[in-house]
DNA sequence: TGGCGGTACTG
DNA sequence: CAGTACC
DNA sequence: GCCA
């Protein structure tokens, strides 16, 4: 079990920083404590504990605080508004009552009980503080529900009286919440922000992964250097010697041989070699615009065009989707601060409940926001309804979504003439690619909008949360075993095209109600979104 | 030496 | 169908 | 590229 924990700020810290530290050591848990000083907070991190760590529990935990996203954000460049936006303050408020963290944009002092709380948990206790002090059992009860919820079950937005059981019947009287019976447990209530601690490797092997990713001959190489990547990223140490990697999965005699390279040099040669090709940096530059991958880069390379500044002045060798790629090249490339694409779902799921008010709508952010990233490339929302007969046409929605100028333009056509059943509903999935902008925002964003039937959600969820790594390597995992899963669910594998795969043993035919339940049923260790953001994942 | 995720949209 | 894209 |  390995332990990372970041916190910032003075007074509350340094207590939290001794306290944490000392209940590691006394569980033998390898951890590793970062102490950042950047000035604007201080009493945040009380809550942050109990927002985001799952102290004194057994399992493999990571402790992350907001205070280091704070820092992070504040290292960007955004204002700290931004960042308040982040916070959840409907939960805060929950404990607002009992001295808990103020909920108007600023953290302003954990409570008496609140700390005694975090105390406790921090010694191991489950009714009383370190110095003996008792908790009211109310106040207990709701602290605890909310570190569980934040962490493992994610009901952040269910009030504590409001948690519905698994085995709870839909309530006619909160219709609102009916969709999401089942499927809240999705929300992640976690921020997670891992610092690369092996930039100085990773920027070194990137230069790699761009060059093939120029080219659509080494597919292979390319994602083994991706991963390698990804490896070097989900490491909480820093790397001083190949030797630490020696054993890990994916690091063979190459990689190695680069790492060796890198950290005694400073860079890979084989990464500069590459791109001393001219050719290769026109391919790599026509490439940004979404549509144009390597062989039309390829084409429009030999017809003479060597970069995007020279593709404006020759629009008419583009399709309609590459048109709207390079429209929209310099505001698609821009990252997306956390609280934007927060923003950006919301206005998504305000709409679709405008539109659909009699239906109970699950609505939930996914991607690299889901998996609890600073940022994110672009924005990814899922839909579903509770309603076993299929779902609304999504093309009703995007029409809302430009009624409201929200989007700009589009990159896939809306499908308006789907199968629909008797109810005039459809019964499969629904998907959609496009541009857009929040009102009063400057900047473009790309967007997706998928709408999946119920019970294909957990599926969804799955797929659309990521990453790339998490998905293939989940998705080999089932396929070895004799089934082959996708974003709409598992079914059994209709070719075996190796001998690993093994026959699949059972039917499918459970029905999977939330993501927990896939990997259950796989065999496969839960994963937190947040810890999804992997390079492969290991399975015994 | 063969395998490396599964799917949707465009033209 | 190839190419590009999504996570 | 790495791995079984």
């Amino acid at each position: 079990m390995k332990v990372a924990f970041f916190v910032q700020g003075r007074d509350v810290t340094a207590k939290y920083v001794a306290l944490a530290t000392k209940r590691l050591e006394a569980l033998e848990v390898d951890h590793a404590g970062t102490n950042v000083s950047a000035p604007g907070v201080t009493h945040v991190v009380a809550s942050l504990f109990a927002r985001e760590a799952p102290v004194g529990l057994d399992k493999d935990v990571q402790i992350v605080t907001l205070a280091w996203l704070q820092y992070v954000v504040s290292k960007q460049g955004h204002e700290p508004s931004e960042l308040t936006a982040e916070m959840d303050w409907r939960r805060c408020k929950a404990m607002q009552r009992n001295g808990a963290p103020d909920g108007e944009g600023q953290v302003k002092s954990a409570g008496a009980d609140f700390q005694a709380w975090v105390e406790m948990r921090l010694s191991g206790n489950t009714s009383t503080s370190a110095d003996g002090r008792r908790i009211p059992s109310r106040y207990l009860q709701r602290c605890n529900a909310f570190v569980l919820r934040g962490k493992y079950l994610g009901l952040a937005d269910f009030p504590p009286s409001e948690i519905p059981r698994h085995d709870a019947q839909p309530s006619k009287k909160r219709k609102r919440y009916d969709a999401h019976q089942g499927y809240a447990c999705f929300k992640s209530g976690t921020i997670a922000v891992q610092p690369n601690l092996n930039e100085h490797l990773t920027n070194a092997f990137q230069p790699l992964v761009d060059y093939y990713e120029i080219f659509n001959d080494e597919e292979w190489r390319k994602v083994s250097f991706k991963r390698v990547i990804d490896l070097l990223r989900s490491l909480k140490f820093k790397v001083t010697s190949a030797d630490q990697l020696r054993s890990y999965r994916g690091i063979g005699p190459k990689v190695f041989a680069m790492i060796d390279e890198a950290l005694r040099t400073g860079y890979i040669t084989r990464a500069k070699e590459v791109w001393k090709s001219d050719a290769a940096v026109s391919l790599r530059d026509l490439q940004r615009v979404h549509g144009i991958g390597a062989t039309v880069a390829r084409d429009l390379h030999k017809r003479g065009i060597r970069s995007v500044a020279e593709l404006r002045e020759h629009k008419e060798l583009l399709n309609s989707v590459q048109l709207i790629g390079l429209e929209y090249l310099d505001d698609i490339e821009q990252r997306i601060p956390r609280a934007e694409t927060g923003a950006i779902g919301k206005f998504v799921e305000d709409t679709a409940r405008a539109l659909w008010p009699s239906k109970a709508l699950a609505v939930e952010t996914c991607g690299s926001y889901r998996r609890g990233k600073s940022s994110s490339g672009d924005v990814d929302v899922i839909l579903t309804t509770p309603d076993q007969a299929g779902c609304p046409p999504l093309a009703d929605l995007i029409a809302e979504l430009h009624a409201r100028k929200f989007i700009a333009a589009d990159l896939t056509q809306p499908k308006d003439q789907l199968p629909v059943n008797r109810q005039g509903q459809v019964a499969r999935k629904q998907t959609y690619m496009g541009i857009c902008k929040l009102p009063g925002y400057k900047v473009h964003r790309r967007l997706d909008v998928k709408f999946y039937p119920r019970e294909q959600f957990p599926f969804a969820l799955l797929y659309f949360t990521g990453n790339d790594h998490f998905n293939r390597s989940m998705r080999n995992f089932a396929k070895r075993k004799g089934w082959s899963m996708s974003d709409e669910g598992i079914f059994s594998a209709q070719r075996q095209r190796s001998e690993r795969i093994a026959k699949a043993s059972r039917p499918v035919d459970t029905h999977f109600r939330t993501e927990k339940d896939v990997f259950d049923w796989l065999g496969f260790p839960y994963k937190h979104p947040t810890e999804r953001n992997c390079y492969d994942v290991t399975f015994a």
